[in-house]
DNA sequence: GTGTTTGTTATCAA
DNA sequence: CTTGATAACAAACA
């Protein structure tokens, strides 16, 4: 499940292996992966030099000189690059890391000549890959709220959120990606643990301190995810095929009936906003 | 065969 | 308008 600090991980990967380069072949193995006709497609991105590689939310932006390609891995969603230079190391070539690509999910194949491939693997088939001219990407940004990783992100800006959504519950408002953009089902769980907020909290019920805590909590979590490149808790793996190593330092998503790491009380797992939910029935109020 | 998993949108209800 | 619930999308997994 790419959140925001997985696909921060992927972008800052990918930059690195696209900026400056064009794709000279393209095959697309699962048409409903992408909004246009393959040929259509094909044509928007070949001979393209890539200027940039960027995040918004939870989506990918790659900048090419007349449109962008936006990427949206939804829940299986993997873009991994392999390099095709044999990079030798004391006389051996490097071992490749991961799998044998393209496989049985493979759904659309960018080919980089000399230098590499980049494979889009989905199992679930709920990842998309659109062309958008500059005009259509503008539009499509607007429904995005503000990232937390963000210097916008200020307390002022976050009470003002708070205030905007008072019957909501905190697990509904963090996971609305119109009003914050990033968040998912992982870090929501994990924000609200470290600062002991019950997931079911009614917005408008907080307290200054409380708020203060939360705010801080959001961009300390996803911090600390990004410092470990993600969470694999099954499917999500970097650019480079590896996974993320945040799933040793949950508190506790994934940990139902496990102790809790601050009171050792057994973790609850319930149902909110349609998400499994988890947290401690002792740490959260 | 059944239930669970989740990002996002659409639809319906109160 | 707000909020919440549910289905849909698709496929693996227990």
């Amino acid at each position: 499940m790419p959140e925001l600090p997985e696909v921060e991980t992927i972008v800052r990967d990918l930059a690195q292996f696209l900026v400056g380069r064009s794709c000279r072949a393209v095959q697309v193995l699962n048409l409903k992966s992408i909004n246009l006709t393959a040929a259509k497609f094909r044509q928007q991105v070949l001979h393209q030099p890539i200027s940039e590689v960027s995040r918004r939310g939870k989506h990918i932006v790659i900048k090419l000189p007349q449109n962008y390609l936006v990427i949206h891995l939804k829940m299986t969603g993997q873009l991994i690059w392999r390099d095709k230079r044999h990079l030798i190391v004391g006389g051996h070539p490097i071992k490749q890391v991961g799998e044998e690509l393209p496989n049985k999910f493979t759904r659309v194949v960018f080919d980089f000549a000399s230098s590499g491939q980049l494979f889009f693997n989905d199992v679930r088939k709920f990842g998309w890959l659109k062309i958008m001219t500059p005009a259509e990407a503008e539009k499509y940004w607007q429904r995005l709220g503000l990232d937390p990783l963000s210097k916008e992100f200020s307390l002022v800006f976050f009470k003002k959120l708070l205030a905007s959504r008072p019957k909501s519950r905190l697990k509904a408002l963090l996971l609305d990606q119109s009003r914050l953009s990033g968040l998912g089902n992982i870090y929501v769980d994990e924000s609200l643990f470290l600062a002991n907020l019950r997931p079911d909290r009614l917005v408008g019920s907080l307290t200054a301190l409380e708020q203060k805590k939360l705010w801080q909590a959001i961009p300390k979590v996803l911090r600390l995810s990004l410092r470990y490149r993600g969470t694999s808790f099954n499917n999500y793996r970097d650019a480079q095929g590896q996974s993320g190593q945040f799933v040793n330092h949950l508190q506790v998503y994934g940990r139902a009936g496990q102790p809790c790491l601050v009171c050792g009380r057994a973790l609850s797992k319930t149902r909110l906003a349609g998400r499994g939910t988890h947290w401690c029935q002792s740490c959260q109020h």
